[in-house]
DNA sequence: GGTTCGATATATCGGTTCGATATATCGTTG
DNA sequence: CAACGATATATCGAACCGATATATCGAACC
């Protein structure tokens, strides 16, 4: 999953270790990354040949290893980036919305509504252990799913949004306009109150 | 860390590993635990005597390594809840906070607090990429960074109300009387202002 | 001018954790 | 009773983390 988060950043312009850790704590995901798997993830990149080293403007005593990705680097970006089978984990999902602009929009749609039904799993369980747990927790541990529960409640709310926005997208992409105005696009819509999430997400899909 | 997780559920009652698997995942922070790692800690606090198996009820089916903690399991369990010198990553907060009634006021406010810090300037990297990035970021990238701004806002706010509770209890203690933790300070919603870090905050642009 | 200091930059080591998978038993249902 | 899903234990290799070592650069400070 590094490989793919490091590919698509050295996709945009050539970085050397330091600012690709950078840019994957700040702006992409802001999920802190190991030098220890960083850059040994970059020279295995190297090595295989999906990036490539860059000497360039060295000048004086600098020891910069600016890597550039190669056509082999983009290939394998796209194939990771494809490879959703195994989405389970945050980060994963994170760095993918993150490249969702090299998706089409049913990809992205269907990866949206994985996540979706995730969350919606999790959810679940978290409110089955809140009700059906009489007094054996603690004040701590309750606090603890409870804020769980509304945080991942929020997490959908945002993930409804997303999904909203790209069905308009694909919605007049290949279909024609036919009783669809869905009118402001990214603000915030979606008001869930359904807590009760027992079996409903509809059409299972089987992967 | 999950050692820690495992020793604290141990405390309450004995159990065996997929028992252990579903606490962690259900209850505790709801944080997956692959059996690749359980099994290996488990035994390994086996060896090292923090843990032992308990053989009563085999007899047939038998298959279940029935786990319980030894006191020397408990002096190893408190001094790593105390260690909380390395403490960043979301899980190692939520397992010590589920921990927290093992724990003195004080020490939970300078934990929490100490969170609180790290949450803050995560936020503060996060609205400085935000506002510093002339349009070199994406619709989706964006879309990722505020809504984690967001969370972090929220996440924060949770904080502060955990808190106030806190310094409540501390604030009355002085009795030997078996506090029980403020039931009326879980609900969110409470105001946040101290920012110590940097001026530049609070926006307010409705999402 | 020198030197202390913090940010930049690369690297590695040991240990922990993850993801996948193999195996077997139990309980239920058709 | 066979099929099936949930329970239960286990292990492997690869990925990853946390800490640490090293060195250079640009300022700041006296």
């Amino acid at each position: 999953m590094l490989e793919l988060a490091i590919l698509g950043l050295l996709k945009e312009r050539s970085m050397h270790g330091y600012q690709l850790s950078k840019r994957l704590t700040d702006t992409l995901g802001f999920w802190r990354v190991s030098y220890g798997s960083l850059y040994p993830t970059l020279r295995r990149l190297d090595q295989q040949g999906a990036v490539e080293k860059v000497f360039d403007q060295v000048e004086v005593g600098r020891r910069k290893n600016v890597y550039r990705i190669t056509e082999k680097g983009e290939k394998l970006f796209f194939e990771l980036l494809q490879d959703a089978n195994t989405e389970t984990g945050e980060d994963r999902f994170r760095v993918r919305l993150a490249f969702f602009k090299y998706l089409a929009p049913e990809a992205r749609i269907r990866l949206l509504e994985r996540r979706r039904t995730f969350l919606e799993e999790r959810l679940g369980t978290i409110e089955a252990s809140l009700s059906g747990d009489r007094d054996g927790t603690d004040t701590y541990t309750r606090a603890l799913m409870e804020h769980g529960a509304e945080s991942t409640e929020q997490d959908i709310a945002w993930l409804d949004d997303l999904i909203q926005a790209e069905r308009n997208i694909a919605g007049r992409a290949t279909t024609k306009a036919k009783g669809k105005p869905a009118k402001g696009g990214t603000k915030r819509r979606s008001k869930r109150s359904t807590t009760r999430t027992k079996g409903l997400r509809g059409k299972e899909r089987t992967t």
